[in-house]
DNA sequence: TGAATTACTATACAATAGTATACTAGTATT
DNA sequence: AATACTAGTATACTATTGTATAGTAATTCA
């Protein structure tokens, strides 16, 4: 048994906050449309119905839901101006705008991952004509 | 209108190949069980017994199902050993190994999420109490 | 007065994800 | 011959997630 099992060096301390800080990021990002909704948000604050332009196959219902749960995260600011008529702006958090950095260490990761995946295919294409 | 919306500088190039390596990500790691088991595999190969060990709330048909999609993505590899009883193990490919640099930013993200919040939960109440 | 806009909510339903429980084929042990 | 281990599969169910469609209250415009 022990030769056909081979440890892998680079194992990394892990502990409950750890599991919870993921859990806390999947929370933020995963779902349909809460991606969507975030990159409306990147470049300026949005109107609920701008959103909807922006993202023309979602339903109120689900944007209503999805932008509640966000504000719940900390993760979206919603602003209520004192006008009329009302208008409601919806704005990332500073940790809202920071998710960046994890979606750019996801782009990295999906990015790196399809090569991987090309080249073995490649190669096995390669040994199967021989 | 233009005074009350901000635009936010740090804006990013976002393409479709972008998009779709996202998802591919996100794959590899939402869902119930797809974390705890990758997590299984990281020091070394793993029997589907062993996993179920590890993991005793999983349900065989969850590890089963979980395992095949995991491979079909590239991420585990399954090996068949020509042994009496037939042994099978699970590991990460390099890119399974890999995912860990995108679980460390969530991790990082996360941790800075919650003292975010703490902190701003602390201000709330201590404008309260005046 | 009637239509349009804004920011949603309500209700019912469909689709996907996950659970519970029992079962199987092959081999080895008692 | 009965039991147990290995690596799962089968069937039926519940729970969560997402969709479709209609409706609402407050205001403004023609």
């Amino acid at each position: 048994m022990s030769e056909i099992i081979t440890t892998y060096p680079e194992v990394k301390k892990c502990n409950v906050s750890y599991i919870l800080a993921v859990n806390d990021t999947l929370n933020v990002i995963s779902g349909k449309w809460k991606l969507p909704i975030i990159a409306t948000m990147l470049k300026e604050r949005q109107r609920f119905s701008e959103i909807q332009k922006q993202i023309p196959k979602i339903s109120p219902r689900m944007l209503s839901k999805e932008l509640r749960e966000l504000e719940l995260n900390g993760v979206v600011v919603r602003t209520v101006h004192n006008t009329t008529p009302v208008l409601i702006e919806y704005g990332l958090s500073g940790s809202g705008k920071k998710i960046m950095d994890v979606l750019d260490k996801m782009v990295e990761w999906g990015l790196n991952h399809r090569e991987l995946i090309l080249h073995q295919n490649a190669e096995k294409a390669g040994l199967m004509s021989h």
